[in-house]
DNA sequence: GGCCTGTATCGACAACCATCGATGCAATCC
DNA sequence: GGATTGCATCGATGGTTGTCGATACAGGCC
């Protein structure tokens, strides 16, 4: 487990500025695409946030499963998405599995969003909401 | 323009604490995704970015469109996806039509994704790439 | 008015995705 | 060993999505 596709790039490209500062290439925007493909669904989002605001810091799929009107199959499918996108990480513990975060797909999504401090915006209809 | 459908909720829940504190209730967790699943595109992101990071504020539709290898009712819809998951705004002037970033969204999602400074995070399998 | 240009919408189609039941595999317990 | 439990994988299926050409609409120009 843990190691089954070579899907998560783990590590790649800290460099990137961010998605407001300077137009993404193409290698950077598909990359980044799979992180927020994998953030764009409800179930996937809620599985993401038991996850990571766990005390201990680790889930137990048993734990998971029963939180959702889901199949089981479904569940295990969701999880492996998130997981091939660098997002959490599994390892097997006798019987049970255990999930985790891998903060630092998270820290790099914020940082790529987040606006470099006090950027302009000449704002030509305001709406900063 | 700027108004065809109650989409972008602009301005809903300032609130949510973020992905990594607490787990998300299965209203928030739909509305965030909304926004994610737009960002979950290749050229959609690449669309945001040669946006937000305009010098001016804004980009002709005029400029957006040569950029990429596709047809320009494909940019035409991607752009509409993205007005209706509140990260952009637009407006036409004379015959073209102008877009900006509304960056309340992309700022929310930051928070959203951001932990709070120095969480525990006690990491059973290390793992901050 | 009529024409031209820039952009949005429509309808179609192939590709992808979320979901399920069935099944397989791994580890424990008897 | 055999039974049981927890989780992953497989195959099928209906719904969604990215893309296109054709068309409609809006505004400027003659």
């Amino acid at each position: 487990m843990s190691k089954q596709e070579p899907d998560a790039p783990t590590g790649t490209q800290e460099c990137c500025p961010g998605l407001l500062t300077a137009p993404l290439d193409e290698d950077q925007a598909g990359e980044l695409a799979k992180i927020f493909k994998a953030l764009g669904d409800p179930v996937r989002l809620r599985l993401l946030s038991m996850i990571a605001s766990r005390a201990g810091g680790e889930v137990c799929v048993c734990e998971l499963t029963p939180a959702f009107d889901l199949s089981q199959p479904t569940i295990s499918h969701h999880l492996k998405l998130l997981r091939q996108a660098g997002l959490i990480d599994c390892e097997r513990r006798g019987t049970w599995v255990y999930y985790w975060l891998l903060p630092g797909t998270t820290d790099r999504l914020a940082r790529v969003l987040a606006r470099p401090a006090g950027q302009p915006l000449p704002e030509p209809s305001g709406a900063v909401l």
